[in-house]
DNA sequence: TGTTTTCCTGTCCGAACGGACAGGTCATAC
DNA sequence: GTATGACCTGTCCGTTCGGACAGGAAAACA
C-alpha cells in the first residue's frame, strides 16, 4: 500500500485541468513501477495510490479518492474471483469510478465477466504503452476501452453462450465417471441404470458440447472446468 | 530495442566498482519500464539494453555487451520455447553471460528446462523487489539464485521424473490431436502418418500414462497440464 | 560393427462406440 | 387433463477402438 504526491484538487482552474488520479491493485510490484513511471510521465494523469490485495485496495481507495483503477484480476490467490470481487466492490461503493481491467492473458469469458461486475475497459498488458495511455483517456472520459483481442472475445464469448452447458445433473454424473475413462457398461454399474441408458446420457453430452467422440467430451469438459 | 547511458568501463578503478550490465528481455513494455526503473535506482545496478523478441535480444547482446541477461522465457509467440531457445542462444554466444529467468507463473518442468539451457537462477515475477535484486547480485557473484517456490518445483521435477511422462515427441502430438476428438485416421493425415502408425502412438500413450482408454488420456493429460 | 532407440507399417479380431429408431415412467407446470 | 421435461430402456447397424502379433527404416551410440 502506498500514497504518493497530491495532486491539484479536480475543480478544474482557467486554462489548467487537473491530471486524473489513478489506482493501481496489481500483486507484481514490477508492474506497479512499471505503470507508475509510464503514466506519472503523462501530464494528464497521476498515480495517487498502489495496493497489491483487495483489501489494500479498498484501503487505499478510501484515502486517495481516485478516479480511475487499473486492476488486474489475478491478485495472489491465483484465481480470478478475488479480482472480480473487488471490481464489483469498487464500483459498488464509487458508482462513478472508472475500472480499466489490465491482465496478463485473454480468457474470453472473463471479458464478460469483468464487464459484468463493473469494469469500464480491458486490455492485455502487453500492449503498447501509447495505446495504454489511450485506453486509460477513453475512460477517463466515461467511453469503453477494449484492445482488439478483447473485444474479439467478447463477441466470441457472447456468441458462444446460447445455452451450452445445460447438463443435467445426470449427463454432469456420466461426464464425471465418462473421464475417468469408464466403458458405458461400467458407468452403467456405477450408476444403476442400464448400458443403454448410459449411451442415451452420452450422446446427449456429445451433442450439448458439440463434439464427437468421449475424448473430445473430456477435453471440452476440462477446459470449461466442468470436471 | 533500447539502449541507453553508457556506464563506466568494467575495468574498476580504485575504490569505485562499475555496475553490472543487464540486458532486459520481456515482451511487456511495462514491465520493462518497471525493471528499469526499479534497478536503475541501484547504483551497482545498470540496465544497458532492452529488447522484446529472440532477434531484438541478440542484437542488443551484441551491441551493448551485457553481463546479466534478465528473461522472460514467455515471449510473443505464447510459447516457452522460444524464450528457452533464446536462453541457449544466449548462453552459447557468451558462456560468461549470466542469465536471470523471470517469469509470470511457475511451472516445475520449466525450472529445470531453463537450468538445462543456461539460465542461472529462476525466479518469479511477483517477488518483492528487494529479492529481485538480491538474486540479480547473487548471479553477478556466480552464483545461482532460485527463490523459494522454484527451488520447490526444481526438487518436485526431479523427484516426480523418474519416467511416468516420458511421453516422445510424436506421442505428444498425437495427444494434442486425440485430447480434440479427432479419430485415428484423422490424425495420420494430419501428421502425414498411417492410420496404423496412430494406433501405435494411441497405444504407446495408454500405456505410458497408465489408463484404458483415449477419454481416460485426455482427462490424466489435462490433469497433468500435457494438453 | 552391432545394438539400442525411435519411428513407422501392416493384418487379424473381438469389444466398444455412436447414431437412428421406437418406445416407457414419473413429477411438475399450465 | 395434458403437456412438458428429465430420465429410463430396448434393438439394429456400421464404424471405431484397443490389443496382439510381426515386421522394416533410420539415427544414435558403444
Amino acid at each position: 500500500m502506498t500514497m504518493t504526491r497530491e495532486p491539484a484538487p479536480n475543480t478544474g482552474a482557467h486554462g489548467t485541468v487537473a491530471p486524473h488520479r489513478i489506482l493501481l491493485v496489481d500483486d507484481h510490484a514490477i508492474v506497479r513501477q512499471g505503470l507508475r513511471t509510464i503514466l506519472d510521465r503523462e501530464p494528464d494523469l497521476c498515480v495517487v495510490g498502489e495496493a497489491s490485495t483487495a483489501n489494500e485496495a479498498i484501503g487505499v481507495l478510501e484515502q486517495t479518492n481516485p478516479q480511475i483503477v487499473l486492476l488486474d484480476l489475478k491478485l495472489s490467490t491465483g484465481s480470478d474471483t478475488e479480482g472480480l470481487a473487488l471490481c464489483a466492490d469498487l464500483t459498488m461503493r464509487r458508482p462513478e469510478l472508472r475500472v480499466l481491467v489490465l491482465t496478463t492473458f485473454l480468457d474470453d469469458p472473463l471479458v464478460v465477466e469483468a464487464i459484468q461486475n463493473g469494469a469500464s475497459g480491458y486490455v492485455i498488458k502487453d500492449v503498447d504503452t501509447t495505446d495504454l495511455i489511450r485506453s486509460i483517456r477513453a475512460i477517463a472520459r466515461n467511453e469503453t476501452a477494449f484492445d482488439s483481442r478483447s473485444a474479439n472475445a467478447m463477441a466470441r464469448s457472447i456468441q458462444a453462450t446460447p445455452e451450452p452447458l445445460a447438463l443435467t445433473q445426470k449427463e454432469r454424473n456420466v461426464l464425471q465417471l465418462l473421464a475417468h475413462g469408464m466403458r458405458n457398461r461400467e458407468i452403467g454399474l456405477q450408476l444403476y441404470v442400464s448400458e443403454t441408458t448410459v449411451k442415451f446420457h452420452v450422446r446427449n453430452i456429445l451433442r450439448k458440447l458439440a463434439v464427437s467422440s468421449r475424448a473430445e467430451a473430456v477435453y471440452e469438459a476440462s477446459k470449461i472446468g466442468l470436471i
